[in-house]
RNA sequence: CGCAGGAUGGAGCAGCUUGGUAGCUCGUCAGGCUCAUAACCUGAAGGUCGUUGGUUCAAAUCCAACUCCUGCACCCA
């Protein structure tokens, strides 16, 4: 049975995981999460990408076994991933066997075809950068300093016929407009593609790069590391297996825009093609985090955003809530501090967490802690009922779309809506009146609560252990299942558990910023 | 130069595909409530939707021109 495959671009392993990798492991975790609650049967693949020149150098700077520096960075990123709740189904590294015997594999197959043929290649190479490069590299008609010295130099090395496919691809694409989301980078990768296609070189000589995959035809060369990387994504699926079919074509694979194009776009759907293989089915690529006022956010600038630090602080749930809120998925955002802040406060605290508190105190103070069923007559009921019910539909459209943002957005116009409810209803008043009144004030905290369950459910995908905590407090199992969550009596007659603070109030003092680590 | 994205009340955004009284959150001001995490609810102030022209009965939304910001170097989500 064919299921929605899902996958991440696999991280390189030269840098330590920042915010922009959590938040794509993010984004691909609530999509699955969001598409399991729809009954649908998901792989969640996510990985590390270790070969390459940059890994290489890395590891020689630093004495050590390339290997040995890969096997720490996996644990570094499988550690972000554990402590922002994101639960992928498997975790592909670049040298495991299972990748590189498929990535052989493959590329004796191309050779076969005679997709592959060997050329010199001749150009201006940096010495000292250990890599070709290009008269635009100079600076004033001078090479960069760190260039050293640039000397002519002429190498073999193994190309694959990329060019062959362009046109097919142009073809492609144009039959094909959702093939990448947002749909503006589809135009833009059309726009690349009118450009005439160079053939890819696949090859590294071992001289200058012994970190990678031999090529399988000739010991002297290893592959070229995107080649390698891009192939992660059948290899983990069991490439040439009777299984391979239950998961590929992949449904999304999820990516940053920077490697879009021509990697993804380009390379990978023509390597697909020429192995007579289907393409997948979307790429989804998301923007950029910027750091306030739109800067860029990089190591130098000491403007980074460690997401360790926040979720350290305000827990992992709040940190998914913000980037899934905050980002429109395909354009950038920004990241400040004092947006985080105000979100986490206004949105978590006061009206969620305050929601939940205020609820779970009063079914407790009123109710002797047993949920009163939702009421089914009175019109504020009835609205609030219906609200929530167009709720559900809104947020299981909008997360189809990828639209978290949108999602998320009206999720909180639930929660207000609840919260508005109990302020026109005032059950803390009824409590005190006769026994008409005690009638009414079950029904309004059976509603109440009901309202809340159905929003807890929908905002699963974002705040999965926060949602957990939150019906573990209002006495109910989450139902787990979208298409079957209507306004109902689930909550009747459960018993409410331990009220316990779950958005704890920030201080208020600017200096409650996160470590910035440089 | 070219290509792409952006420009909406103090801040951050949505709306633009399928024109029709400008919406959300924060912030500010005033009021209400007391169940609740000094939280919640109500009301108000605040925008000629970058500029200029055009199409139209009607434009933030369509068209044209222009201005400003960002990205397009290996790497980087």
């Amino acid at each position: 049975m064919k299921r929605f495959y899902l996958t991440t671009a696999i991280d390189y392993a030269n840098g330590s995981p920042h915010l922009g990798h959590a938040y794509e492991k993010i984004l691909a975790d609530a999509i699955v999460r969001a598409r399991r609650l729809e009954g649908v049967s998901c792989h969640f693949l996510t990985g590390l990408d270790e070969h390459g020149q940059k890994v290489q150098e890395t590891a020689e700077r630093l004495g050590r076994d390339p290997q040995l520096l890969c096997d720490g960075m996996a644990k570094e990123f499988q550690a972000m991933c554990q402590r922002m709740g994101v639960a992928y189904d498997d975790y592909i590294r670049t040298t495991e066997p299972r990748h590189r015997e498929v990535v052989k594999d493959i590329l004796r197959q191309l050779n076969r075809k005679g997709e592959i043929y060997k050329a010199v290649y001749g150009g201006l190479y940096s010495v000292r950068a250990e890599r070709f490069v290009q008269e635009k590299d100079r600076i004033d008609g001078r090479w960069p300093e760190d260039f050293g010295e640039v000397i002519e130099l002429e190498e073999e090395n193994y190309f694959f016929r990329l060019s062959n496919y362009q046109d097919w691809l142009v073809d492609f694409l144009q039959k094909n407009s959702n093939f990448i989301f947002p749909a503006h980078r589809q135009r833009q990768v059309l726009e690349f593609l009118k450009e005439p296609l160079n053939d890819l070189c696949i090859s590294r000589p071992k001289s200058r790069l012994h970190w990678g995959i031999e090529m399988p035809f000739d010991g002297d060369y290893v592959t070229y590391v995107w080649f390698d990387a891009l192939i992660n994504y059948i290899s983990a699926v069991g490439y040439g297996t009777e299984n391979f079919s239950n998961f590929w074509p992949a449904d999304v694979h999820v990516i940053g825009k920077d490697i879009l194009s021509p990697a993804h776009a380009v390379y990978w759907p023509i390597m697909l093609h020429a192995l007579d293989l289907p393409l997948p089915r979307c790429l989804l690529a998301h923007g950029w985090w910027l750091a306030k006022g739109g800067a860029k956010m990089s190591k130098s600038e000491g403007n980074a955003v460690h997401p360790m630090d926040y979720a350290d602080i305000y827990g992992s749930d709040a940190f998914r809530y913000f980037v899934l809120r905050e980002m429109n998925v395909g354009q950038d955002s920004n990241f400040s501090h004092d947006l985080f802040v105000a979100r986490y406060r206004a949105d978590l605290a006061n009206d969620l967490g305050n929601l939940l508190s205020r609820l779970v105190s009063m079914v407790d103070r009123y109710c002797g802690g047993t949920v009163p069923a939702p009421a089914l007559d009175g019109d504020l009921e009835k609205e609030l009922k219906s609200f929530a019910e167009s709720t559900v539909a809104h947020v299981r459209e909008r997360c189809g779309a990828y639209d978290f943002a949108g999602a998320l957005e009206r999720i909180f116009s639930l929660v207000q809506a609840a919260n508005r409810y109990l302020e026109c209803r005032e059950p803390w008043k009824l409590a005190k009146g006769g026994p008409e009144e005690q009638k009414m004030l079950r029904d309004c905290l059976g509603s109440g609560v009901e309202c809340l369950r159905i929003g807890a459910e929908l905002l699963f995908p974002a705040m999965p252990a926060a949602v957990e905590k939150m019906l573990a407090q209002l006495g109910v199992e989450r139902a787990g299942d979208w298409r079957v969550l209507a306004w109902g009596k689930s909550t009747a007659g459960k018993k409410i558990g331990k009220r316990t603070i779950l958005f704890p109030p920030v201080e208020e003092e600017e200096d409650a910023l996160p470590p910035l680590s440089a």
